[in-house]
DNA sequence: GTCTATACTTCGATAGAC
DNA sequence: GTCTATCGAAGTATAGAC
């Protein structure tokens, strides 16, 4: 009968840097370079409060991933709430950060079978909103279903985007230009230029007290 | 002066056992997987002789890509050769080795500027050749270069399949059936049934000696 | 909550014998 | 062409003091 070992809060604010430190980490130099050692030393802090927070690598991997896709969500439905569901797919899943970390989590899935779980699961939900939405849409923008299904459309708006800005961080771009005007043009024909970014211009007056704006990204 | 360090002929057997048995690797356990000694152990020889074949790790996973990156280039020329090039990039770029392997090269390129290089270099020439095809292809279907460039069909063929695959491999098939149905709908309306896959049925007489087949796959 | 100390494993790479 | 032997660095994870 040994008793479990202790495990820090998911309120503690070292936790919270843990968890931005690792995310950078992946961004700069992928999963792989994730280490206690160097995330303790990037969080400046010693490597063995990391195994306090999350006792094995695979946990604190998770862990990010979770934070992630919860900020993601929000981003996703918030953008969702405006009247053009296609733009703001299109702009949710043209974000360099999201595709980047993504690909991580996805390489990083196909080789670990308990991040392999998480990911189908949240990859799941995202689609499931975004098709509701886009039923919807297909019905005022009069688009037949059996031509063109929705369902097809959530997967074009998640697969593009994402190669698209994945070949460019590598510098190819051969055939971006058109394939994006492409797209754009169609996005256009059902539902006019997109809206300017909600929150990026300044307000005519008082830009003080922003409200209701989402907490800013984790890192 | 310290005189170099000796190096493997590129002749050698054992050279292309230790690249088929680092394949073999990055498709089971992700590149960070490969490590010298894990080669040698599944290759049945010394540690200290991958070192000798390839210098740097790097080196290694350079020269798996340059083989594998050879042998797609033949695979994807000799199937453009019919007349059916839509079809055959299709097939080509739904193969899933193919994919998984691209996506680790992929994910490596993100994170090592040696393999960065490389890799945009090698997808230049893949698209080149592609679009090359697609253009004549376009004359003949008698599509309007405005309406739907050539350029971004390629874009197309190499982001949407890779994208399916990728996510069967995840479990994630939501909106496949129908995406999967609308490409086919398309390429069928311009180029008809898929042929069958010459080399695989059993042509009607004395199939010994297939002369003119490529080579099997490195692994 | 954080750190010191430590046990144990695995890694990349090299020199040099066979 | 292949292996033995080895250095030095870095990895995960734990126990226990502060």
């Amino acid at each position: 009968m040994t008793r479990p070992r202790r495990i820090g809060q998911v309120t503690s604010e070292t936790r919270a840097v843990l968890l931005d430190v690792t995310e950078k980490i992946m961004l700069d130099d992928g999963y792989a370079a994730v280490t206690s050692r160097r995330v303790g030393r990037e969080a400046a802090v010693n490597p063995a409060l990391v195994h306090y927070y999350f006792p094995t690598l695979d946990d604190l991997l998770i862990a990010v991933f979770r934070r992630r896709s919860e900020w993601n969500m929000a981003r996703l439905e918030e953008g969702l709430r405006g009247g053009q569901p296609l733009h703001a797919i299109w702009r949710y899943a043209t974000d360099r950060t999201g595709v980047a970390l993504t690909e991580e989590f996805l390489a990083l899935g196909n080789h670990r079978k308990a991040i392999q779980a998480e990911l189908g699961e949240v990859a799941g939900r995202f689609r499931k909103v975004q098709l509701e939405v886009l039923q919807q849409a297909w019905l005022r923008y009069g688009i037949d279903r059996e031509e063109f299904p929705p369902e097809a459309a959530v997967v074009l708006m998640s697969a593009i985007p994402r190669v698209l800005v994945s070949e460019e961080a590598l510098g190819l771009t051969a055939g971006h230009p058109e394939t994006r005007s492409l797209v754009q043009r169609y996005l256009q024909g059902l539902e006019g230029d997109a809206a300017p970014e909600e929150g990026s211009p300044v307000p005519k007056k008082s830009q003080g007290r922003t409200s209701k704006r989402m907490p800013p990204p984790p890192r």
